[in-house]
DNA sequence: GAAGTCTACTTGTCTAGACATGCCTATGCA
DNA sequence: TGCATAGGCATGTCTAGACAAGTAGACTTC
């Protein structure tokens, strides 16, 4: 038993054994989907570990959703029917100095504005109050990648329209300000407007990837954005598990 | 007696406390991202419950990805710098039912093929493999929303040409096959080739949305999907956290 | 000064048992 | 037959202690 080799299946701690065998059995569909699992005693049996071993493997099943439990009845195979799944996005920063290219961040408008009626609502102020509106065109390598028209609800970053975005990026400094977020978006393909398609060097047909965000901290709007994308220079790359 | 039984007034689980204290914290900035927070011995001192308590909530925390953990050294506020998060997908016939309108489905092609050199690398088999192709517009109420055009290695679902695919999706049907997998994705937005602008009814100049979609269970590649969306029609919703 | 060693602290994991809560069913009584 | 109750079983949660493994800083030795 002298093994200087830590061995990376048999070695493991014993909860992921446990998690392992469930997630065998659930994608070889040894439990169909909405059939009843073994119990968490059945496991402690046959493992011969004790039952918070047994319930931690069990509950991470459970935070992924590969199974639903009921208290007094039990564990079981979770339906998979929905696609609904996760997927990723970067920040664009990132994602280009992940590829060891230069980005850069050229600043076409930042100034105060008086917000008309549809923004406004978005933001949940007044009609006609003052919103802080920037475009901003991001470059990888001088090739244009992404316009990003953006208002922001001034009491949420007062410091907004003095901030260096040739620097940091918005996203980067409203993460600052306001660290934990929630966001809807809508993904979507159209044409660019005349004003887009000129900053980012293309025709008003080509097709652009249009991601539009609307990110809140506790139901308080931050900040609205429209990110335009030439089809042909990106793509939303990822991946993901049911 | 009196340590173990929850107050009913109090009403939550200990380690809820101890989640909800820490969330507080670092949605306030109490702890900067990259900064050290409490140690489980100091947090079980300070609520008074075992490190077990103290370890599930912080352990949840961490598979949020709301904190980052370092053995040996502690319990860091993570970086959420990155805008990497989790959006939706939903499966097109049941986002179409959900509007209570009509999903019809038209096999404009169901038929087994010879792989070619690009197919039958995504797909993991030798070059000429029979591979089944199909390809199926999805309209709502009448009106063409997606072009469906899918490679499925016949390993995976032997009987996939002989499902009639006018009352349920190729999706949902693999998803009965193989119940969990992985997928990889790309999302773009590009012209549709003349075909599929003939299928869904627009000119090839339209800008469409595009998925490119490989599914796979355990390294077994089970389907390579194209999904080609009218930009006009079609759009990708949803909402996520960091 | 450089290299190795010791120690304190942190996270990672497990145990064996306990009580609480929710659900189902069998039993007993009217 | 109808209803209330008591078990049985499953999950939900917690405790107090234990050992392992990794890190960083202080200390010792060469």
């Amino acid at each position: 038993m002298v093994s200087t080799t830590p061995p990376p299946s048999g070695a493991a701690a014993p909860y992921t054994h446990v998690k392992n065998f469930l997630m065998e059995g659930l994608s070889q569909g040894r439990w169909t989907p909405g059939s009843q699992m073994p119990s968490e005693s059945e496991l402690v049996q046959q493992f011969k570990v004790s039952r918070m071993t047994v319930g931690r493997a069990i509950r991470e099943l459970q935070a992924e959703s590969f199974v639903t439990r009921v208290q007094g009845v039990g564990t079981f195979a979770a339906h998979l029917a929905r696609v609904s799944s996760t997927l990723t996005i970067k920040d664009l920063h990132e994602e280009i100095a992940a590829r060891g290219h230069q980005h850069q961040a050229r600043v076409v408008l930042s100034r105060e504005e008086l917000a008309v009626e549809g923004l406004a609502q978005q933001l949940g102020l007044p009609l006609g109050a003052p919103v802080f509106h920037t475009l901003i065109v991001h470059s990888e390598n001088g090739v244009p990648l992404q316009c990003e028209d953006r208002y922001v609800n001034p009491a949420c970053a007062p410091d907004y329209l003095s901030v260096d975005f040739s620097q940091t990026t918005p996203t980067h400094y409203l993460l600052e300000v306001a660290p934990l977020w929630e966001a809807q978006y809508s993904i979507e393909a159209g044409p660019p407007s005349p004003q887009e398609a000129e900053l980012l060097g293309i025709t008003p047909q080509d097709p652009c990837l249009i991601i539009v965000r609307r990110t809140m901290n506790r139901d308080v709007p931050i900040t609205l954005a429209r990110l335009v994308h030439p089809g042909t220079r990106y793509q939303i790359q990822g991946q993901f598990k049911p």
